[in-house]
DNA sequence: CGCCGACTGTCACAGGGGTGTCACAGGGGC
DNA sequence: GCCCCTGTGACACCCCTGTGACAGTCGGCG
């Protein structure tokens, strides 16, 4: 299920958004401003944002620069009215897509559809670590050729990471991508299923080469060297 | 060597494109409107069309509707960014992919290869695997060349997984493509008929290894080894 | 250098959820 | 009308999963 974050001051377009997006099959988080946009963007990972232009403080231009210093995700600007100066700088500062307002959520949710099919594609079905292989496709993890007989939790927690690949991903960002629910209570839940993951995937699981712990932090899947 | 149809209005685009695509291997002919490149594909039969979308006269999508009414061959549309109006309309009227311009002519190279390369795949009118043959021209299957007396929904079931060999698909999607019909309430519709056709298909039922489980998804069908 | 606290690894177990299996009734085709 | 196919619900089974307790490890600080 995609998980998108939502950047609009606008209180009735954002919860309108909000809810048919929700309708339509997504997670949707949302930000009333860049400020708040940029500090959930860093917590939570979505898969994609949608993001104002027109934003009190700093402007979605902006933010979608910075964005773009650090990340490669999905970026659609939502501006009202159309207006060619904001199409270029809209392009250019590196958002992959551009819906003027008003915009029927059906056809932002067509548009969110085809900008995440597009990513997909260009992310390669497969990816290897190591000796270890991910194919997207066949849901499945080899080792050495071998098949790796993953659950799906641990597989969901393999590609999450995967899809991050040498970013540090904390319990709370695991819980949210994997389970997800967002927990405030502590388990050993996602350290008991990385265990689970690395008894399969690691060569010695006590001394893990490719799951990393970062200690404070969480995890990291170390990209092949 | 594949022979392609390039149907595109800008001389400059046509040109490059036509270089740089006899440059990759391929035989091109070209046409710089839509009535033409109907014509050339009714002339020249290629194997491959690449279509622009904005077309003086009849549309891309339109030629795409009109081509697909009678002919299945592979169709990829070409479309400035910010004109992807609608993706969705231009995936709906039959197109095989989508690119966007400006284009590298290596990634729409790559593009073309990748749907000939399915195309071939789905084409081809039998394909084996271990044992069993699936003769799609004479809609039959045999294993060890014995007839396999399957009925409809279960040959239309193992035809669809084998479109997709190694792809794991999920029930959902399974009940769409086979059902044609989308499905919220689960049912155990698809497990039953994967385990009606695998007491036909498996040597050992109880230990499938044509068509797997994948645990939390849906079933794939293996490639042979 | 050693202690201490916080964080992480590990394990066993009980509960739950997903899957395989089956029998049966309705329906459609010959 | 007959028969085969198909969809459904029930049920059992097994594997997975979440939890809590405890041991082990790491880093900081005196």
């Amino acid at each position: 299920m995609p998980f998108l974050l939502l950047i609009e001051d606008d209180d009735a377009i954002r919860t309108g958004l909000e809810l048919a997006l929700t309708r339509q099959g997504h997670r949707v988080a949302t930000a009333a401003s860049g400020e708040d946009g940029l500090r959930l963007f860093k917590e939570q990972r979505p898969d994609l944002i949608v993001l104002d232009v027109m934003l009190p403080g700093i402007d979605g231009f902006e933010v979608c620069r910075r964005i773009r210093r650090t990340d490669q995700l999905p970026i659609i600007l939502l501006t009202a009215r159309s207006d060619d100066i904001d199409v270029v700088v809209g392009l250019e500062s590196g958002a992959d897509d551009y819906v003027v307002k008003p915009v029927q959520p059906r056809v932002l949710d067509a548009r969110i559809r085809a900008v995440l099919r597009r990513g997909e594609r260009e992310s390669s079905d497969s990816s290897a670590y190591g000796s270890v292989v991910i194919d997207r496709a066949a849901m499945t993890v080899t080792k050495d050729g071998q098949d790796l007989q993953l659950t799906p939790t641990e597989l969901r927690l393999l590609l999450e990471l995967s899809r991050r690949p040498g970013q540090a991903l904390s319990r709370q960002q695991l819980l949210r991508l994997v389970w997800e629910h967002d927990y405030l209570g502590d388990s050993r839940l996602v350290d008991a299923c990385v265990q689970r993951l690395r008894a399969k995937v690691e060569d010695v699981p006590s001394a893990p080469t490719l799951i990393r712990t970062v200690r404070g932090v969480g995890y990291r899947l170390d990209p092949p060297a």
